[in-house]
DNA sequence: CGGTATCTTGACAACGATCAATGGTGGTGG
DNA sequence: CCACCACCATTGATCGTTGTCAAGATACCG
């Protein structure tokens, strides 16, 4: 089913590398367009994201696709549904990753910091995604793309400013299924915006924010 | 902010009620319209579903509603951001819930069964919501319908069969804001069901499936 | 039995999808 | 180093599904 299993990470193959304070498994360097699992696989592992941004989707026979979520640094990825992976995952800018066993999740036996850590990431993964349902079923194509952009901002600077610049490695298509719009549609909404002047592009994958108020206005949708 | 604090649950008062093979905290019957926490409470309690029906959502300060989820016996809700509730929980018909400490989260020290149930539900939640954003991304909402009765039909009944008859006690309203549709069109494509010999109803809370396999076909987009 | 909520149905408008073409960017080989 | 090519993003024109507004029917509760 999987035709490009064969290039899934093993991540044993790095040996362990102890950080400050917590246990580590292990850590492993993944580049660009490696899968970091597929949907059905065995979920052995678990990531947390250190550098780089991973994409996690689903795919359904007649080819529609949501993404997810995209894994930013401080990001977990790779809860299991049961024993497999339920997302396909996908590294979209060179990434480092902490490998956690499944095994962590069960009990904090070996580490009881890291498996505290990896609950209270489950927890913050629900919390996240009850927001983006509000995001999926009930705004516009705008606020949607205003709500991407504002997210980006804040998880690159802990103060909300304008004129910080946010680089998007994922494409246009990436956006569009995680937003659950057409690639047309986020250029359009994309074009608006900086019609708008609130934000600049330096190439599709380059935007500096001017008017961060307007953005989380819009985001928002007061 | 929340006028209707006062009405909110206080898990405390039932006693503590022992089952076959874990240590609960206490079990709790409430009714109808109330609710269980609104966004924003201290999260102290993590709520397992015996009977009845919750409804979890969260809104915005516009009007606009987003149904997060339905509780249905053995879901378990009220999974903390950080420790606050993130949602509103109101029971949409009259329940019993096991009253868990939050604390159950945190490790397996007091009761390791528990502990690790509440994780793996937490697991399958994750695993719940990223569906949800496959339907509310990315289909009609013909599709989405016919997914939200199959979801309801396959939880009712183990074996998936015909003719089976579902409750749902929610109104159009909540469906409707759960699907990231509106009223209307949920009216509309619950008509078109019935148009197709699908389904048929009696009263507008109770569904009759004729042809669960067009059901399911609808529902999956072949 | 009556009143009110809710649900259904209808007409119309709008937002976003689709189809199609153009423009830009990055990579490769001459 | 430049030219070509493939892929991706943008823009434009049109269509369709769903939302909105409005009226009527049905169910629910006292």
């Amino acid at each position: 089913m999987h035709v490009m299993l064969a290039q899934t990470v093993s991540p044993t193959v790095t040996p362990k590398i102890p950080t400050s304070s917590v246990a580590v498994s292990a850590i492993r360097r993944v580049e660009k367009g490696l899968h970091l699992y597929y949907e059905g696989d065995g979920a052995d592992f678990i990531y947390e994201v250190v550098s780089g941004v991973l994409r996690l989707e689903r795919v359904l026979e007649n080819g529609r696709r949501q993404v997810v979520a995209f894994g930013y640094p401080g990001d977990i990825v790779g809860f299991p549904a049961g024993t497999r992976y339920h997302t396909d995952c996908e590294v979209v800018a060179d990434a480092e990753v902490i490998v956690h066993r499944r095994s962590m999740l069960d009990d904090g036996r070996d580490d009881l910091r890291t498996h505290r850590r990896l609950v209270a990431a489950a927890m913050a993964e629900i919390t996240g995604m009850q927001d983006h349902f509000m995001l999926l079923g009930r705004k516009c194509a705008q606020e949607k793309l205003a709500s991407f952009l504002m997210t980006l901002a804040r998880r690159a600077t802990n103060g909300s400013s304008s004129g910080i610049q946010i680089h998007l490695p994922m494409s246009r298509g990436d956006i569009a299924d995680f937003l659950g719009l057409t690639i047309e549609t986020v250029s359009r909404q994309m074009t608006r915006l900086r019609a708008q002047n609130i934000v600049s592009l330096d190439g599709p994958h380059l935007v500096t924010i001017h008017d961060a108020d307007s953005l989380a206005r819009i985001a928002d949708a007061d």
